[in-house]
DNA sequence: GTATTTTTCGAAAACGATTTCGCTGCTGTT
DNA sequence: AACAGCAGCGAAATCGTTTTCGAAAAATAC
């Protein structure tokens, strides 16, 4: 006695008089008699039949499933990507195992072996572990990082961001200016931000500091050196391109508790386009990336849409977007 | 000729010299033999052996992936609250599939039969579709929505919030409040907020309008009626209580471009708890939800840790969290 | 030494689909 | 009217596991 369980093809095909066979075929859009098409859609619909993805995984060796490896959903940078990836794959009728991480190597090699065991087709990942190992034969694509020779990996143009940050902030008439990087040093396409501003800086003969700490964990030492540049209660620089729009945010708070005016005495130019959740603006002036087209390149990638070019990396155009924290056109804000 | 693809039981088997079953026993924890044991585990490991989860699924009817609902993943509170729950899934070894409805009924009917169709061992939903049709045979709960009699829901103590939040306003010392809400009218706990509020206005005597916009498409309504209240360049509340943070901020916002200052003119309390991404200060005095309980009690629910009183609503307990927009101690930002 | 119990192993039948293959029943040519 | 050609059906094998079941081996009892 089947206890009330979901009818199998069998059953349909039992319903509807048919061979199991051709249940399968009219459900794989094979060509069937008009006759048979009916009666088995008719049976289908009267059993309420649903097919099982899991057999037919087995079968076919096709889960339509695709693993999503990401450090945390609490950064507005890392929740709009997965938006935008969840939805193109949903649109390609692919479902999503989102794998939090939390920044954690060992997280992000174990979440990959579990996606792996549970036979996705593919994989696109968000990673920082120095060396991840990956399967050679399961499709993955990278955000933002060079994981091996054989990964594709999609990213924004960091080196044209950092140069039209610089860019920017001499065209806005700064003369003396800061880079502020925070962030691990791991082989990451983000780490060309500061080459594309420096060598715009050196171009034009722009007077430039870098100041990097690669312990994410605390910023003191950042706030610390910052300080040093107070001078009878001016800062020194009068622009600063920061690493992303947080910590962009972050020092904006921090001047302006020491009394320092922005954009006055000031200007700031962030990284990312993260837009205030409420209101839409930007929290800051900044260079921002294209997020929705990573998402969709990253997918076609991974689906084979646009047959990858191993280990290539894809460098999305960004754009610069004015936001309250230089000299031009700040947005209106409110009504 | 196998080419090159993942190594199965059989081959585990044969490489071991032992029967398929005796593989299958040791990977289920199953007595075995202690030689045989390790006769099978040194096999599985030099040929990389991993169990396949799919055809494993099909025969124990156990998949361990359980299918989230979320309407967007641009919303802080949103984003946390996926985060939680799939932080909590994984740590008690489930798989999550997430899917993105973008607030649209129909897709959230559609994700719902999609996950189904996938045989997780269960679903979390957080929708709006009035009337949302679930298969009574697949455990599901609720986020915040009375989904059916059958369906637990879990949520924040809203109607406490709503009181909580009065109260707060009237020990500042405000004498004549409003409750700005905006939202679809649906079957949701969250609207118990307004009630909430409403009971101890009238309790304490207190002068309160409330004012509702039902259809969350367009603010204007609600910015056109609040510029009623404006009466010689003063606001005729000093009280405000929002639905949501978002909401809160917006009123801020517009509050301010009409010369009106928080908090000295007007004190605004919001719902939810959202924290600035970079400093995570909070972005205004709010009734903070409990997300990472809400995700755990939503998982031990669905899993059955606890068992679930069928139908039943698990509220828990907020907090009010003082955040710049009253006049008790504004935290004091940067540095 | 045989009988009786306990282990634990190997063979085989599911799980619910896909897919190959042979076979029947049409059509269309000459 | 006969035969080739072709759709389209049904039966059966398969995917990689779990699980039942009968039997062999080991252990204990008399």
């Amino acid at each position: 006695m089947k206890h009330s369980s979901q009818p199998t093809m069998k059953d349909v095909a039992r319903e509807a008089g048919v061979a199991l066979g051709t249940v399968s075929r009219v459900f794989n859009g094979f060509p069937v008699g008009e006759e048979y098409r009916q009666r088995v859609e008719a049976a289908a619909e009267k059993l309420g039949y649903q097919i099982n993805n899991y057999a037919r995984a087995l079968k076919t060796n096709k889960t339509y499933c695709v693993g999503l490896l990401m450090p945390s959903l609490r950064h507005p940078f890392f929740a709009v990507l997965t938006d935008e990836l969840t939805a193109c794959l949903m649109r390609r009728g692919y479902l999503t195992h989102v794998m939090i991480t939390n920044f954690d190597p060992e997280a992000e090699q174990k979440s990959f072996k579990l996606v792996e065991q549970n036979k996705v087709d593919g994989v696109i990942a968000l990673t920082y572990r120095p060396s991840l190992e990956v399967d050679p034969d399961i499709p993955v694509v990278s955000i933002d990082r060079r994981i091996n020779s054989r990964i594709p990996c999609v990213s924004s143009d960091n080196y044209r961001g950092g140069q039209l940050a610089a860019e920017k902030l001499i065209e806005l008439g700064c003369r003396r200016l800061l880079f502020l990087r925070i962030g691990s040093a791991i082989l990451s396409e983000v780490d060309r931000r500061g080459p594309g501003f420096e060598d715009v800086c050196r171009r034009t003969g722009t007077d430039f500091e870098c100041l990097i700490v690669d312990d994410a964990e605390t910023e003191a030492p950042i706030y610390r050196a910052l300080t040093e540049h107070i001078r009878d209660g001016r800062f020194d620089f009068d622009g600063i391109f920061c690493n992303s729009d947080g910590l962009a945010r972050r020092v904006c708070v921090w001047l302006t508790g020491k009394g320092i005016r922005i954009p006055e005495d000031v200007q700031i130019i962030g990284y990312d386009g993260i837009t205030d959740f409420a209101t839409g603006c930007h929290v800051c002036s900044t260079i921002v990336q294209p997020i929705a087209q990573m998402a969709e390149k990253a997918v076609d990638l991974l689906l084979s849409v646009e047959q990858p070019q191993t280990g290539t990396s894809y460098r999305l155009p960004v754009q610069y977007m004015p936001g309250g924290t230089t000299k031009d056109a700040p947005p209106a804000v409110g009504d």
